[in-house]
DNA sequence: CTATTATATGAATAGTTGCTCATATATTCA
DNA sequence: TGAATATATGAGCAACTATTCATATAATAG
């Protein structure tokens, strides 16, 4: 990758220097907002979703997983490798099979929470 | 929702019927994970999440959200589009400046809740 | 009126994402 | 052992995203 130009600002007028500062300090530090966005992230896709909501439940195999979801094997594997790797379930394996299950707690309730909006309202 | 298409499905092995049965009736249905994954989408983004941080405490016009976050009024505008058209902020005009505010209680609850999650972890 | 300025937006582009298809790995069974 | 089966994964691709650049629109100032 290249490296970015000088340390240029941003040629950008401002209007009110005060709420400018202002806003500066309440602004999210774009790491924070870089962590934050990807847990947000984990949950801005509709298989995603689906899976959480059926491993909030109990845990199932890959393939009753994808039974489940009417979705192929190789798909919800894929899924549920990017989940494992966002730390969001965890497997368990038992013979040839793979129990995923829930692992994370925020998840769970953001999911939980993220519901209930879309519900009452 | 109606009688189980032909048999056919989705040609994966079933380990487990009865779970898998119960599995679907807690699988979110399809239109509301995307409805939900819609809103999720939302704040999954670093530049939209610094966004809402700032808007979250005052209104502000497009070039002064800019020079808070240091990116070019184009880059800003396009993403206050975005959220306006997800319902997230509002947008009151006066003279040549347009302010923008917050407009979503939902998002407001669930950004914070995130950043707690992060926080106290 | 013309020039300036705040904002919006279309087109292009680089980067990301979610799936399919083919195949690899690993475990069990006959 | 070899066949069957549960899962994982790499490559490829189509769709989507966030930004930049150029330009359009609209309001104000002179």
């Amino acid at each position: 990758m290249t490296s970015s130009p000088p340390a240029e600002r941003c040629a950008e007028t401002i209007i009110d220097e005060a709420k400018v500062k202002q806003a500066q300090q309440v602004l999210l530090d774009g790491l924070l907002a870089t962590r934050l966005a990807d847990i947000f992230k984990a949950l801005a896709d509709p298989t995603r979703l689906r899976i959480v909501s059926v491993l909030a439940q109990t845990e199932l195999c890959v393939c009753d997983l994808a039974a489940t979801l009417g979705m192929t094997q190789s798909a919800v594997s894929h899924q549920l490798r990017l989940m494992r790797d966002m730390r969001l379930v965890k497997s368990r394996k038992e013979g040839r099979m793979v129990y995923y299950a829930l692992d994370d707690e925020h998840i769970r309730d953001l999911f939980q929470r993220g519901l209930d909006h879309i519900e009452h309202k």
